[in-house]
RNA sequence: GGAGAGAUGGCUGAGCGGUUGAAAGCAUCGGUCUUGAAAACCGACAAAGGGGCAACUCUUUCCUGGGUUCGAAUCCCAGUCUCUCCGCCA
């Protein structure tokens, strides 16, 4: 039978036998990286190789042979073979570098456009309150609870992050834990409470790196020479457990939840969402991570964004999902489902969930395999997704729970989580 | 922080400086047998990369990076990780 050829990252010979497909495929995707010369590079590496394979075939025959008079000989080659070596891997990391810098290919049925304004709304669900009253955004809640402190935070750390106080942090508490019992309870997956640091490798598997190094925090430790980093989101310590790895098939499909801290630098997102606790530098995030057989992702992102959907249905807060068109996908993701809810104080909905397939994409850049059929080894799928941004969610709650005197009301399915009290007041 | 032990294929685990890409076992796959399964027996079974339409063939890889040597899984140096013991502290 025919082995499956293995890849990584992009796989060169598939860019080199059909360009002009590879190049289609990927155009709809906003990249700026120049395809072209990838070819030749790629053939001057080959003549590399080549050239190197015939000097190495040529001195271990002679060591073979352990005929002293051509032991000079030997020594010669060696250097000859040293000095292509050392081109080839130079060029070899040329090439490395601008494969590892290529998105994944958008599936078919992801709608092709520029930018968010071609993404396609696939569901609404949830009915808008009408309020008798001007809603107030969160922010202006938050402050006249005394309990959102902007302030303090400016003081201690900077911009960009807060201080949640007394029973709107237990609300948020509450909303993380309420998401983690119904996606262990009801969802089939497995709660995990993971490192929040990551090494250089970890990120390289999940693409953060080696592109999109600025949004990362790096953190210094003493021990070793590898980078270490805080994770953007848990999608990085989650879907790289299986790095390195070749799988039983029994062992899929792995699903997992935890809910993390998350850090994000936000460069270029200056100006946008100041105010307010919607982009931080630090949020909290409950997020879902499946690996599956690489058949089974269309599926699988199906049901992962049908999970984030239900707490929005359980909470009562009005969202729609959108599929996203291949200019505005994240760079690892083949298809993506954002879901936003509705915010009353900016009447618009707002992102709260993004669910993506990889496709094989990251089990390439990770070497994550499992046994399939005949032992072929195959690539995982993965797949990952917010269930949900549990910051952005006290937030719609704030708004959308929001009576007149600035109180906010504690959505049914959350008193159990919020013994004793039933709205949030001035107290 | 101090003292040791180790890192080899999907897993367990041998390995003398020169047919060792690597014994053996397990797992897996194919076959014989069986009504079917199990057992037993026979066979196959690492990856990446290059060349070739193909049969096939070549190169590299035994934690990582250097070094010694005509030749390194095997010797030397540095680093990483894991385990055990002692101390210390959440």
């Amino acid at each position: 039978m025919k082995r499956k050829q293995q890849k990584k990252m992009h796989n060169i010979k598939d860019i080199r036998n059909d360009f002009e497909n590879f190049k289609e495929r990927l155009k709809n995707r906003n990249i700026d990286i120049n395809l072209d010369n990838i070819l030749s590079l790629d053939e001057e590496n080959r003549k590399l190789i080549q050239e190197k394979e015939k000097f190495e075939m040529e001195k271990k025959s002679i060591s073979k042979s352990k005929d002293q008079s051509l032991f000079e000989k030997s020594k010669e080659l060696s250097l000859k073979i040293e000095e292509i070596n050392k081109n080839q891997i130079k060029l070899q990391n040329r090439i490395n570098d601008i494969l590892s810098s290529i998105p994944n290919i958008p599936l078919s049925d992801v709608p092709v456009g520029q930018d968010e304004n071609s993404n396609k709304e696939i569901e609404k669900k949830g009915e808008i309150k009408e309020f008798n009253f001007v809603p107030k955004s969160h922010y202006e809640l938050g402050d006249k609870l005394n309990m959102l402190d902007f302030d303090l935070a400016t003081k201690t750390t900077g911009s960009r992050f807060v201080f949640v106080k007394k029973e709107l942090a237990q609300l948020e508490r509450a909303i993380s834990n309420f998401m983690i019992d119904t996606h262990t309870q009801k969802n089939g997956y497995t709660e995990i409470s993971p490192p929040l640091i990551a090494t250089a490798e970890t990120m390289f598997g999940t693409g953060q790196l080696p592109k999109f190094e600025n949004d990362q925090f790096e953190i210094k430790l003493d021990e070793g020479d590898e980078r270490k980093f805080l994770i953007p989101t848990a999608e990085v310590i989650l879907t790289n457990i299986v790095k390195n790895q070749i799988l039983e098939k029994n062992e899929l499909p792995i699903r997992v939840v935890a809910s993390t801290p998350c850090f994000r630098k936000e460069a270029g997102s200056y100006g946008k969402d100041t105010k307010g606790m919607i982009r931080q530098h630090q949020f909290y995030k409950v997020e879902l991570v499946s690996i599956v057989e690489n058949d089974k992702c269309t599926e699988e992102l199906e049901r992962m964004s049908n999970s984030a959907t239900m707490i929005l249905d359980a909470l009562k807060l009005p969202y729609r999902k959108i599929v996203l068109c291949t200019g505005d996908m994240g760079f690892s993701a083949e298809k993506t489902y954002d879901i936003e809810v509705w915010l009353p104080s900016e009447n618009k909905y707002r992102e709260i969930s993004s669910c993506s397939s990889c496709g094989s994409f990251q089990a390439r850049r990770m070497k994550a395999r499992y046994k399939g059929q005949n032992n072929s080894k195959e690539f995982v799928g993965t797949l990952n997704g917010s269930g949900l941004a549990v910051g952005r969610t006290m937030i719609a709650i704030m708004e959308n729970y929001q009576t007149e005197d600035g109180s906010i009301l504690i959505p049914d399915v959350l008193k159990p989580y919020m013994p004793n009290i039933d709205k949030i007041s001035i107290n």
